[in-house]
DNA sequence: TAGAGATAAGGTCAAGATGACCTAAAGGGA
DNA sequence: TCCCTTTAGGTCATCTTGACCTTATCTCTA
C-alpha cells in the first residue's frame, strides 16, 4: 500500500432511524438547509470527526440532529456507499446506519437540519423525488436489512417501550412486514424461543379486554428457532400501496 | 453539513478470500513488503482511486494482488472498520469484502505483497499475532457473516467449481460449519429447496462408488427454507481446535 | 348489575418438516 | 464374480407449523 494512492477522501455517517408510530413505520428526515439539495429531504447524517469512529459519528449525529438519546436505540451498521458521484461537492463515501427505536418524541431541529420530522415509510417510497442523494436506495437497503433481521435475530423489541405485551411485538412484526400473523401462533413460538422474553409478572390494565402480561427483552440476540415471513398466514395488508 | 468538518480520510479495502482446499477452509493472505508491518501476514487490500467505487476497488485489488478472476468469485461488502488507531500511518478506514470462491489457483504475488499464499483459516486463528493491523477482527467477521450466509442464502454453490455434486455442495457446509452432516437428510433438504440446485443429467464417473448426478446453481438466491446449523447431526468435527 | 364486546391464553388437529436410521442401486478394483 | 465405496431414496417417530376453536378476564354500556 504506497502513499500515492491516497485521496483524503470525505467521509459522512447517515442514518436510516425507524421507529412505529400509529401502527405505521416512520423514518426520520431532515430537511436541507444547505446546498446541495437545499430545501430537499434528507437522512440525518453528517461529516466523519478526527478521533472518532464510523459508530461514534452515528451516534453523536442521533444526539445533535435528532435530540434523542442514542443509547436507547438499537444501532448497527448496514454498509458504505461509494458511487463517484453520488454527492455533487466532490467525492464523498457514506456509511449508513440502521437505529430502531420505540415511539420517539418529536425531534427538535438540530443545527444543520432547518428541520426534523417522521415521515411514514409508505410515502417515501411512493414519492422517488423526495429524499437527496442516494438517500431512497439507503433507506431500501436499510428496510430489507430490518426486515431480515426481525426474522433471525430479537431486534423487534427495540421498537417497543418496555415493558412490552406479546400484542405490542407482533404489532411490530405485523408493521414493519406488512402482513397479519396468527396471534395465538405468534405467541406459541416468541414465547418458546430461546431467552427472547422475560416475563415480568405484570399485567398491563389500561386497555379494554383480558390484562396482557408484560415482558422485558431477554438475553438472546440471535433468535432460535427464527420466526419466518413466508407462510406465516400470509394474508397482506392491504391498507397502503406496496413497499416494494 | 458544513465543509468545515472534511477530514481528507484515507481509504482503503480489505478482502477475505476464503475457498476450501483439501477439506479445509483457506484465506488468501499477503506477506507485507512495506512499512508497517513489513514482513507480516496481511488480508489483501489497497487504497481506493479517485473515479471508483469500493466494490471496483475490492475486484481490481482482487485481480491485481492475486491474479484471480474476479468475474469467478461471489463478493460482498462486510462492513467498515473505522477505530481511530488501527493504523499507524494515521486516519485509514477500511471498508472489507467477502469474496467466496470454488478451489483457486496458487495465486501470483502481486506488486505491493511480497508474497500471497492459501493459508489454513484454524492456523490463522490459532495464532492471534499473525495477522497486520485489525485484519484478524476483520477475518473473525468474515467467518461468522460466512457461516450464517450458508443458512439463509445459496452462495454456498460459491465454493463449488461447476458442474458439482450434492457431495460437494455437503463438504462445504461441513467445512464451513465444522460439522458432519446426514447425507440424506442433506440431500432431501437441498434437492427440495426452491430453485437452488439445477440438475445437469449428466454424472460424475471418475470417482468409486456410485455415480453422482451433477447440478449447477439455480437463480435462487435465497433459501428457503432456510438450512439451520444447531441440531442438524450436530456431531462436531475433532480434528482441529475450535474456531471460535 | 348483567350482559356485550374486546383482548389474551391456551388447546386441538391435520399437514409438513426434521433427525435417525436402513436398504437398494450402480460404479470401480481385486 | 465378489467386495468396497458412494449415492438414491425410503421409513418412522418426533417436532413444528398453520388453521381454528374454546375459555378466561378485563372494560364499557344499558
Amino acid at each position: 500500500m504506497s502513499r500515492e494512492h491516497q485521496q483524503g477522501i470525505d467521509v459522512t455517517v447517515d442514518l436510516v432511524i425507524l421507529t412505529i408510530r400509529d401502527s405505521e413505520l416512520h423514518a426520520l428526515l431532515v430537511e436541507r438547509g444547505n446546498e446541495p439539495y437545499r430545501g430537499r429531504q434528507a437522512l440525518p447524517g453528517g461529516f466523519l470527526r478526527p478521533g472518532e469512529t464510523l459508530e461514534h459519528a452515528a451516534r453523536r449525529e442521533l444526539k445533535e440532529e435528532t435530540g434523542l438519546d442514542a443509547a436507547r436505540l438499537h444501532l448497527e451498521q448496514l454498509r458504505a456507499y461509494s458511487e463517484p458521484n453520488r454527492d455533487p461537492r466532490g467525492r464523498v463515501i457514506t456509511v449508513a446506519f440502521l437505529a430502531l427505536g420505540p415511539d420517539l418524541p418529536i425531534p427538535t431541529a438540530g443545527t444543520d437540519a432547518s428541520d426534523a420530522a417522521w415521515v411514514p415509510v409508505p410515502s417515501i417510497l411512493a414519492e422517488p423525488g423526495l429524499l437527496a442523494f442516494d438517500h431512497l436506495t439507503i433507506l431500501r437497503d436499510a428496510l430489507e436489512r430490518a426486515r431480515s433481521q426481525l426474522e433471525y435475530t430479537t431486534v423487534a423489541t427495540a421498537f417497543c417501550p418496555e415493558p412490552f405485551t406479546i400484542s405490542d411485538l407482533r404489532k411490530v412484526y405485523e408493521t414493519v412486514w406488512r402482513l397479519k400473523l396468527d396471534p395465538s401462533n405468534f405467541r406459541r413460538k416468541v414465547t418458546r424461543a430461546d431467552r427472547f422474553l422475560e416475563a415480568t409478572g405484570e399485567r398491563r390494565l389500561t386497555e379494554p379486554g383480558r390484562p396482557a402480561p408484560l415482558y422485558r427483552r431477554g438475553p438472546a440476540h440471535l433468535l432460535h428457532p427464527p420466526l419466518l415471513r413466508e407462510g406465516h398466514l400470509a394474508r397482506l395488508h392491504t391498507t397502503t400501496p406496496a413497499l416494494r
